[in-house]
RNA sequence: AGAGGCGUGGCAGAGUGGUCGAAUGCGGCGGUCUUGAAAACCGUUGUACCGCGAGGUACCGGGGGUUCGAAUCCCUCCGCCUCUGCCA
């Protein structure tokens, strides 16, 4: 969320910032904003000046009880009537604009980073590196995971349709194991990187939803369990950075880094098509995040950290591979800048999204009041990033795609001590 | 799930209607002393908002209520503990 002394102080920045999103009606929103505050800080004040005269009286009162004086003290008390309606007519009118504040607030998403190009769709978005001369040359034995998993049985979408719906399948035998071992993999690899690991709930409460952003933006995007009111998660990012909702860090502390392996919930509402085919998307997925906490100085020397540390991920398991920087338009709701992933899978011809790492700036922070207590013990917003390191259903279907033989599918060398096995071949 | 108890500042722990933003201890910070450190002693030490400032307001798990006045009484929600029951 926006810091509405920020705006003030750079008004059309945030303008210029929210037009470069394609965000409509941004100036008059911001506007509407400012004069919500302004109102907010009227009205705040007649209300503390009536508060403060009331309890001037009722001191009083209290004293004049103790000298035993009671018929001034019942006189006293007439006064406070009048007092105690209007600070009752004041207290309504705050609580209407500071509603009315927030829900605005809300629903006005980050400001892009000055380096994320403008564009508003995925057309737009800017190439910042390609690697793809290791995309093979498969000749006759040019299948779609969807046919492989049937043919080596690794994958079972008509198992899971069965017990639970369209888009949780099961994982079965070396699929299953590949899944584990890569899970595994990726948590070694972030530990290696200085992650420390969690292993959080998968179900989260209204205030972790608000508090990373995914409400009130995403809130249909979200498995909601109303007996409870608590939500599946879609990331690991909304109950780790959560950890540090309402904390104030002390500078030993930083920079802090998670790590964290979660299945994710998406009910992908109205995002299936036809060209929605296998491993491309489901509703539930497993992933490793990596999350860090940082001083707003450092924050984008972080992002690259964790962005080589995703391109070593990648790089590591041999898929071709490009990184792009989200344009504008395509930046999700509380990103300042977002490099995303996609590896290229050779028998769909197509490249699948298989990371996007972002830097949120403070627009989670003041959110969550996740602060930090500078060296001069003064307090200001921390920076929040993270990362997929990495999504496995489209790294599970690049994989069997580009390394089949025709006879087995090849696994990535540095997965081999996870697996128990070098290749997954029809048994 | 049922019964009972509890939820106070970084921590521990007083406080059952006014003088309480809150005793006391520990911890933290500053100082005295010391070659240095410890101990001892002195001082200081919550957060947010408004205001140039003086100062004001709010906050004792969350929300609501009673009252001139609420940490204190009532309602409700959440959480924790104990016992009973049930179950990975």
């Amino acid at each position: 969320m926006l810091q509405v002394a920020t705006i003030k102080n750079n008004l059309d920045k945030y303008v210029n910032g929210l037009q470069k999103r394609g965000f409509k009606g941004a100036e008059e929103l911001l506007n509407d904003v400012l004069t919500l505050d302004e109102n907010r800080k009227r009205i705040q004040g007649e209300l503390d000046e009536v508060l403060h005269e009331s309890n001037k009286i009722a001191k009083e009162i209290g004293q004049l009880f103790k000298q035993g004086k009671k018929d001034e003290a019942e006189k006293a008390k007439t006064r406070t009537s009048e007092l105690k309606q209007k600070s009752k007519t004041l207290t309504e009118e705050l609580n209407g604009i500071e509603t009315s504040l927030t829900k605005h607030l809300y629903n006005i998403p980050n400001i892009p980073h000055e380096s994320v190009p403008v564009g508003n769709t995925d057309e737009d978005n800017e190439l910042v590196k390609l690697k793809d001369k290791n995309i093979p040359n498969l000749g006759d034995h040019k299948k779609p995971h969807w046919d492989l998993i049937e043919e080596y049985d690794i994958v079972d979408f008509e198992l899971g349709n069965k017990v639970s719906g369209a888009g949780f399948p099961f994982y079965k035998k070396q699929g299953a194991r590949m899944v584990r071992g890569m899970i595994n993999y990726f948590l070694d690899k972030a530990a290696e990187a200085g992650y420390e690991e969690v292993q959080p709930p998968v179900v989260i409460n209204e205030a972790s939803g608000l508090g990373t952003g995914q409400l009130p933006d995403k809130e249909g995007q979200m498995y909601h369990m109303e007996a409870n009111d608590l939500y599946l998660i879609p990331t690991a990012e909304v109950p780790i950075t959560n950890m540090y909702r309402d904390v104030i860090l002390k500078q030993d502390e930083l920079p802090v880094k998670h790590t964290g392996h979660t299945p994710c919930f998406r009910r992908e509402a109205g995002s299936w098509g036809s060209h929605v085919r296998g491993l491309n998307r489901l509703h539930q997925f497993d992933k490793v995040e990596i999350v860090q906490v940082v001083e707003p100085e450092k924050s984008y020397e972080v992002l690259d950290e964790m962005v080589s540390h995703v391109e070593n991920l990648i790089k590591s398991l041999g898929l071709p591979y490009r990184i792009l920087r989200l344009c504008a338009g395509d930046l999700g709701f509380t990103a300042a800048i977002t490099y995303d992933f996609e590896v290229y899978s050779a028998a769909q011809e197509k490249w699948l999204e298989v990371s996007s790492v972002s830097n949120f700036e403070t627009y989670q922070a003041n959110r969550l009041k996740l602060r930090i207590k500078n060296k001069e013990g003064k307090k200001e917003l921390a920076h929040t990033l993270n990362g997929s390191a990495l999504a496995l259903p489209r790294i599970m279907a690049a994989i069997l795609e580009n390394n089949q033989t025709g006879d087995s599918i090849k696994m990535p060398e540095v997965l081999h001590p996870y697996l128990g096995f070098k290749e997954i071949t029809r048994r």
